[in-house]
DNA sequence: GTAGTTTGCTTGCTCAGTCAAGTAATCTTG
DNA sequence: CAAGATTACTTGACTGAGCAAGCAAACTAC
């Protein structure tokens, strides 16, 4: 299981942990959005968009700022209030003190829509993560998640993630 | 912080452990594959259908089983297999002990591509992930991974992940 | 041994995402 | 106050993934 040089492989404590981890990155994100594809379907990145907005004064927000609460590109996002505007649940509008921002605004079917699935959503957190673990775990995970991001942070060549108040509940 | 029925919002402490989860689950993929796409043009999911195969008896494997091995649809695999074999690293071809199956073989130049993308590889996964923790908190990412993947599992309408074997170096 | 089913993969269609180019509004600078 | 940046998006071209339909090889049953 090894031959050259470098570190080459991980040690196999490591290596149980890395598959472990990765098994979770690999299947946790589409098991965390099966419920409410299936009963609204909504993404969880759409879902974090109404949230945002409703959060939000007048539950307005520009492009660029929504862009940052959700982790996204401003094409990614551009796109996503496309298809859910198609849907009735945000409107664009042109920002008046600034001509060249956009505003996205809930509607009122928007804010229905989202008061329907939160719980749903929170659900489906207990369940699949916060549940399973016992307290000390969930401090464990909460500690290890935040050194994680400050080692991609850290990384070469990393822009900054954004401001992060982003992900929800 | 509750109206209806259900949770509708997750506790506070709750809520802080998943948004530091959910910024992982965003952030972390593509930091683990930067490196490996920055120096080899490789991403991680195709860096695993290599090492799978480089495990394999004769280097070879049946498009079935490495879409086991790598957690993927037929599907995925069988574009994903076209791409690196347009690469000149894997090579198809029908199996003789049943003519429905397609064999998927490593090349040379395949096998030294992944000799050279296998200490990039582990090297990111232990400066993002393990270097960053504790022992105890390494031990604790294992049993959380673990006991998440079991949720997932249990959830109504799961389909067996796959035998599992997979994800690698 | 041939008709019908099942298996193992491939492929057409569609969709979400990225990157880079395009556009309109605003700011800057002489 | 115009010419040239800069900002804030939007959009076109392209890529990778899923789903379902397609296709050929192998089994199964009479």
């Amino acid at each position: 299981m090894d031959h050259l040089s470098a570190p080459n492989h991980l040690a196999e404590d490591d290596l149980t942990t890395w598959a472990a981890l990765a098994t979770v990155l690999e299947w946790l994100p589409p098991a965390l959005d099966a419920p409410l594809v299936r009963d609204f379907d909504l993404t969880h990145f759409e879902y974090g968009i109404l949230f945002a907005l409703a959060e939000a004064p007048d539950h307005a927000l520009r492009m660029s700022v929504l862009a940052s609460y959700a982790n996204s590109s401003l094409s990614r996002l551009s796109r996503a209030i496309s298809r859910i505007e198609g849907r009735g649940w945000v409107q664009r509008t042109r920002d008046p003190l600034d001509g060249r921002s956009t505003l996205a605004t809930l509607t009122e079917t928007g804010l229905e829509m989202l008061e329907k699935a939160t719980p749903v959503q929170a659900q489906t957190v207990t369940e699949l993560v916060l549940e399973p673990l016992t307290n000390a775990q969930r401090r464990q995970l909460r500690e290890i998640s935040l050194r994680i991001q400050r080692a991609i942070r850290e990384q070469e060549g990393w822009q900054p993630p954004r401001p992060l108040l982003s992900d929800n509940d």
